[in-house]
RNA sequence: GUCCUGUUAGUGUAGUGGCCUAACACGUUUGGUUUUCAUCCAAAAGAUCAUGGGUUCAAAUCCCAUACAGGAUACCA
């Protein structure tokens, strides 16, 4: 019997979340929706010392307006499995009783070394040159944990309240094996991995228990997560073989880690900066749980991105379509997302592709719903034009922008005077027939009816035999008096829309130059 | 240091032993269209498939080694 697939995307609330941390949402909501299943939204809040006010709301936010939304979870509708906060899980009691479990099965056990012993610990082995420093088979025998000390001793500490932690007992020379779908099967020999901390001396499970819990209870089929995770995936398996549920073990995908446009490493905050684009899907402030200090980011909502340009440029940072076609909709991403097809290594980002993506959605976009776009900016500049008009502008600029906030720079003088005159093209173009050119196509421009782009063309054109003029020679200085620019969308449109009036007022400013 | 993962034009990717004289998209350049700009159309430049060895009649593709890169190595996730 094959069950139902279940996915999760599990952040921490740490900061806002990374355009890496959306792609893995976006890959995980994609498997679930391509396979009829369920994605949830789980917040990973363990680690009480680096939780940030505001950061799950970002998270939220930030899935809300990608338009990958889950079907369950924090912030989306409690389902079957609520709570969805580790932290209100904790709360419960639900992560404690494996841990027992694991205790009284052997496989796990107390441990009562301080941080100072620790640090002794690994500074000695250090000096010695000892090949690992980390808590394992062979340490662990020096340490002070229910594995060497009596069982009376053990007791006593624990009922006189000594802080102690829940350490994985990590069996001696064994071969973890783990069919990763991205990258195969990945063996581990068990004396590489140390006998990892599951429960903290402040009540709280650690990431690691905390997610084989979850995922299990909360019947997760398919665990799709960043390749930071590949090497304590041999850990994972091992908890769920000890904890008995080998069988309903989830099936792993490491995606590849999202890396700087230039140079090597993983994409940061610090690159974004530097290089002038956004690592984040929406503008951020808020305290950096590392430094303390405040800090803000800049998001490509903000930036004038639509979301579905940046989704499906993300989506192809390491996924690929088998065809051709690299601009998808929400439904063809579902209809065509693998795993299978998602790549191994590392992608570069690269910011002009994501400009790109944002001109052909701006294409894609309908008069209106660019209408809608730029209204808010008209609104605080104090114009309201007609909705029939604004979409006609919006037609015509369509052509020209990557970007809707593009829109003011290119067209305003279709709602304000002329800001300013290319004086280039007039110092070219003007001579002494010009001025009696433009106000015969005034006083032609009188009469004409209907006022429309191709009646204003046959007259424009009329004007310029009769005034003996080659159009070549008054065209660029027409498009200066009615736009002040030098390039711009189809010049009779331009005339139609501006309609008589404002056209001879602009003519005969030209003229009196 | 140790372990894990990766490496195809500037970038993202295609490629699963012969169709590879390595394809597509972004970017770059050129030409055409739009009298302009953007678009659109056409074309060009750009890759010793990281390097070396091996297997094979045949390798980008399989194996080994090396180099380089990244990740992990916390009572962080």
């Amino acid at each position: 019997m094959s069950r139902r697939t279940r996915v999760r995307f599990a952040p921490s609330p740490t900061g806002p979340l990374h355009m890496g941390g959306v792609r893995t949402a976006l890959y995980n909501y994609l498997f679930a929706k391509k396979n009829n299943g369920d994605f949830i939204l789980r917040i990973e809040d363990t680690d009480q010392g680096r939780f940030v006010q505001g950061a799950e709301n970002y998270i939220i936010e930030a899935l809300k307006w990608c338009g990958i939304e889950p079907g369950e979870g924090v912030g989306f509708g409690d389902g079957p499995h609520a709570p969805y906060r580790q932290s209100e899980r904790k709360e419960k009691g639900i992560y404690k009783q494996y841990a027992q479990q694991l205790i009284d099965s052997g496989h796990a056990y107390y441990a009562f070394d301080t941080s100072e012993e620790l640090d002794t610990m690994r500074k000695r082995l250090e000096a010695a040159k000892a090949k690992s420093t980390s808590y394992n088979a062979i340490t662990r025998q020096e340490m002070k944990n229910s594995l060497t000390l009596s069982e009376d001793e053990v007791k006593r500490k624990l009922e006189s309240g000594d802080p102690y932690v829940v350490r994985i007992k990590i069996p001696r020379n064994e071969e973890v094996r783990l069919k990763d779908i991205i990258r195969g099967w990945v063996v581990v020999n068990s004396n590489e991995l140390d006998d990892k901390v599951l429960y903290k001396s402040d009540g709280m499970p650690t990431y690691h228990l905390a997610n084989i819990v979850d995922d299990y209870l909360m019947q997760i089929t398919h665990v799709i997560r960043g390749e930071e995770w590949l090497p304590s995936a041999p850990l994972h398996v091992l908890l769920y073989r000890y904890l008995g549920w080998e069988s309903v073990m989830p099936e792993f995908a490491h995606l590849p880690l999202l890396l700087k446009p230039d140079g090597n490493g993983k994409l940061s905050k610090r690159d974004g900066d530097r290089l002038g684009f956004p690592v984040f899907p929406l503008d951020w402030k808020g305290v950096n749980a590392e430094t303390g200090q405040m800090e803000t980011s800049s998001g490509y909502r903000e930036k004038g991105y639509f979301p579905d340009a940046f989704i499906n440029m993300l989506l192809l940072l390491g996924w690929h379509p088998s065809g051709n076609d690299e601009v998808l909709t929400m439904a063809e991403m579902i209809e065509q997302f693998s795993l299978e097809r998602v790549s191994k290594s590392g992608a570069k980002f690269d910011p002009e592709k994501t400009k790109w993506f944002n001109q052909q959605y701006l294409r894609k976009r309908t008069p209106l719903e660019l209408a809608d776009a730029w209204r808010p900016e008209l609104d605080i500049r104090g114009i309201k034009p007609a909705p029939a008009y604004l979409e006609s502008v919006c037609k015509l600029l369509q052509e020209k922008a990557q970007f809707v906030n593009e829109f003011w720079n290119l067209g305003s003088y279709f709602f304000v005077d002329i800001v300013a005159y290319d004086e280039e093209v007039i110092k070219k173009r003007w001579n002494d027939k010009s001025k009696a050119f433009f106000n015969a196509l005034a006083a032609a421009y009188e009469g004409t009816e209907p006022f429309d782009a191709a009646t204003t063309e046959n007259i424009f054109k009329q004007t310029c035999e009769v005034m003996g003029v080659k159009t070549g020679e008054v065209m660029q200085l027409y498009r200066v008096a009615l736009t002040g620019a030098a390039g711009g969308p189809a010049l009779f449109e331009i005339t139609a829309l501006l309609g008589k009036q404002t056209v001879a007022e602009r003519l005969k400013k030209m003229a009196e130059r």
